[in-house]
DNA sequence: AATTCGATGGGCT
DNA sequence: GCCCATCGAATTT
């Protein structure tokens, strides 16, 4: 079975949090059943200093309030039809965040397969920040729980031995932020969603 | 009050 | 590759 981290987990700095998320295992425990995701690549957004985070300048709003809070803290927000997750990163205060931008499935396959359709390969399941909020069951009710209390959680998983570092995804009108090398991936994963 | 736009994904051409 | 779904926030009227 799975064990959460504890909340000192997160006490690192973004960049290396980022690294670090690699390889762990996201936990939800549902009624059903528990489904679980190795995490395969990240995204940070640094907060008042990165012109791609929403956080950009301080920029308090009610959405973006949880990003001032602890670190750890679960970050959902609606994008066009679909749920992106992120950690909180940073000491209170520093909105910054990391983006979970893919999962590998590690148990629970049959329960993420009836959320994505038994019809798609399982590598297109997770495959992206939308497509594992569905595989996995996770809603905007998360938003400003933590990610060392259940239901919701992120266990211990093991290392990760290549990673790869690129540009972050989606965020071409941010400026001189485009090309800041923010976004963290396990070497050759297929269920990375993009290759550069 | 109305409009614009995005850290996206799926279906169709 | 293009189009659309349809959420919250910021900007404009």
């Amino acid at each position: 079975m799975f064990t959460p981290v504890t909340a000192e987990f997160f006490h690192a700095p973004t960049l290396e949090l980022s690294r670090k998320l690699l390889g762990q295992i996201l936990v939800h425990e549902l009624p059903e059943g528990i489904v679980a995701g190795r995490i395969v690549e990240t995204e940070a957004y640094m907060g008042a200093e990165d012109r791609a985070a929403h956080s950009f300048g301080n920029r308090r709003t009610k959405r973006t309030e949880i990003m001032f809070g602890k670190p750890g803290l679960v970050y959902t927000y609606q994008m066009h039809t679909h749920t992106l997750i992120n950690v909180v990163s940073g000491p209170v205060d520093t909105p910054r965040a990391i983006l979970i931008r893919a999962v590998e499935p590690v148990e629970g396959i049959e329960l993420m397969a009836e959320r994505r359709g038994k019809h798609m390969p399982m590598k297109n399941w997770t495959s992206g920040p939308g497509k594992l909020t569905k595989a996995m069951a996770i809603t905007m009710d998360h938003y400003g729980s933590h990610f060392s209390e259940k239901p919701l959680y992120i266990a211990q998983g093991d290392p990760v031995h290549a990673v790869s570092v690129g540009p972050r995804v989606g965020i071409g009108n941010s400026l001189e932020a485009v090309d800041y090398p923010y976004r963290f991936w396990e070497t050759e994963n297929p269920f990375v969603s993009k290759f550069r």
